[in-house]
DNA sequence: CTTGACTTGGACATCTGTGTCTGATTTATT
DNA sequence: AATAAATCAGACACAGATGTCCAAGTCAAG
């Protein structure tokens, strides 16, 4: 019984082992391109414990397991995100946790990030990126609609640079020019202080 | 071969086309180098007008080339700091003036920049920025003694937040997603943003 | 002008990585 | 147990890049 409820349009009928072994491998390319970004397959399938040849039996080519492993971080930081529930509650507050839960991810995907940086056109990237990127929008929006955030700049913008500093954050921990019990707090008030609309007046409590 | 480490104080006395020639090389490099940042030393060569072993007379290795490249790159922006006299008047015109100066050398160089962030740690690649970052220090602790530039976080910080706002702003400049008459505004205001003291209890007026 | 530094053009060896193929073997499914 | 799918092990062709070398020619400097 074909009890198909798998994901996407193209529901392959592979073995079970076929399946382990792809994950196997985008695993492995995972953990291979964080500690190098130039692994070749060869390496790449030592750390999924498995041949090369299997590698080209499920990718055609080292391009398309890119691809892959990219959808992968892509799918995991959207759900991180996603289970951050953007559009609950304080507009600042949902933007805090929104920010920490994806920075969590961030750590593990640096690499791959500057990886894609590299191989793909600016504008590849920002396409790849929507699953996450597009989750910000209403948050953002909703903050600039309640003056919160500052609405003389574009949301993009502000997504841009919030980017920025998350990504920044954590070159500088792992730099070790912040600590580690520092960097969130630090990110998070950045982040905020770029993004929040000046305030003429606005009354603290 | 006695190749005692000779570093920018050793003036090798070479003949005149010589020098024509590693510049010619440097400046090749620079101009493939943007276009492809795996550029090959061929590409290099047939840029510079030079054949491929011409460049292996000046420089023993890819490394070393691209070594000379990133040293002549954050020379240049040094240079544009520099002149931009970042220790003088009101600290955030100050800093908007420097800001302005290395945004219009970063866009040539971004494509060095990523080369660098690649190929050199961390570590190493913060330590050949130094020439460009330190001349940022006294302006900045100079602002957070003023109380005009936040001083809950280290100015190591802000000039680490400061770098990713004006790399962002060019990426996005680049994208097509900011217009060239808008992107320096909203970097200016942005980074001012992020950085700038919070005021708690400013009152209008 | 003469010498030696520099460049050219090309050949060359070497290395690394990708992608293909094949035959033997194991494993999942029915 | 039978069958097909998947993996293994290793060889192979191929491409591209690096770095070396040399013989011949060119150019700058004394």
């Amino acid at each position: 019984m074909p009890k198909t409820k798998t994901t996407a349009s193209a529901p392959k009928r592979r073995r079970a082992d076929a399946e382990r072994s792809i994950s196997a491998i985008v695993n492995g390319a995972l953990e291979a391109l964080a500690s190098d970004p130039d692994a070749s397959m060869a390496e790449i399938a030592r750390r999924a414990g498995v041949v090369r040849a299997t590698i080209y039996m499920h990718f055609p080519t080292r391009e398309a397991l890119l691809d892959a492993v990219m959808e992968r971080s892509t799918e995991m930081v959207a759900q991180a995100t996603r289970e951050a529930e953007p559009e609950r509650g304080d507009s600042k507050e949902a933007l805090e946790r929104v920010l920490l839960a994806t920075w969590e991810q961030l750590s593990q995907f640096h690499s791959v990030l500057q990886i894609n940086i590299n191989r793909l056109s600016a504008k590849e990237l920002h396409r790849r990126h929507l699953p996450i990127t597009t989750q910000f929008v209403p948050l953002l929006e909703r903050g600039q609609a309640e003056g919160v955030f500052r609405s003389d700049v574009s949301a993009q913008w502000l997504i841009a640079v919030l980017r920025a500093i998350v990504h920044v954050a954590s070159t500088e921990l792992q730099a070790g020019r912040l600590s580690q019990a520092e960097v969130e707090q630090t990110m998070l008030t950045t982040a905020l202080a770029a993004i929040s609309s000046p305030q003429p007046a606005r009354r603290r409590r």
